[in-house]
DNA sequence: CTGTATCCGATATGATACTG
DNA sequence: CAGTATCATATCGGATACAG
């Protein structure tokens, strides 16, 4: 997703290249409204990813800082996925960004309904 | 990029998928703050991307409703870029991004100063 | 249960050269 | 000026199989 990622400097695409890719908002999305998941209930939640990729996603969020992987060695192992402080900051920010996103959905359903198919941008145009 | 993204159906993702990827949200915000852009001045602006991907990420832009190109057949021909009005919809929501990263980015710096060098989850943790 | 290790194919990026 | 065309490379996503 995002390793080499920022190569304007600009501040918003660092972060952005921490939380994009397929499934890594979802994933905060998920963890904000459960408070901790495991890795298992994580997987049941996202179905059609695969261990790999949301093991990896993880991992990036970790080592962002943005979430907290908790590790009992017990046999067979607990894992519990949560978010840290920073990643309930971002979350914030995410949420305006689905706010906006959910009223341009309708603003489409909308102007779809009343004029038959167009393209996204003509949509969005008006 | 982003072309087949958004496979969870999360409103969030549906934007982000079309605003990520390396350039775009540099491009977004250089539009914000100039009114209208050349395709030359965001060359220069952005000196490393090249004439293709340039091209790429205005014309994914353009489709998804946040930039408008004004193509003026003169000779040599003038063609303009600017955001409609969800890009700067859009626009307010990445200035919160971009504050979250900005203050994220100076008590980094605090804490490794004070500290010496740690890595990135450490130094977001606290 | 919670991952790793591989392999493969699709896609994106970037450099370079060329055009209306 | 504002792109397009082409090619080479790199990376990513996904499937499958296996392991502590």
């Amino acid at each position: 997703m995002t390793a080499k990622h920022n190569p304007t400097q600009c501040p918003m695409e660092s972060i952005l290249g921490q939380i994009m890719g397929p499934w890594t908002p979802y994933i905060l999305w998920l963890l904000s409204n459960e408070k901790a998941l495991r890795f298992g209930e994580l997987s049941a939640r996202i179905p059609d990813i695969s261990a790999k990729v949301l093991t990896d996603r993880l991992r990036k969020l970790e080592a962002s800082g943005l979430v907290h992987r908790d590790y009992q060695p017990t046999v067979p192992p607990t894992v519990s996925y949560s978010l840290t402080e920073r990643g309930q900051e971002l979350h914030c920010v995410l949420q305006g960004l689905n706010e906006v996103a959910l009223r341009w959905d309708e603003e489409d359903r909308d102007k779809v309904a009343k004029n038959g198919m167009m393209d996204a941008a003509e949509v969005a145009a008006d």
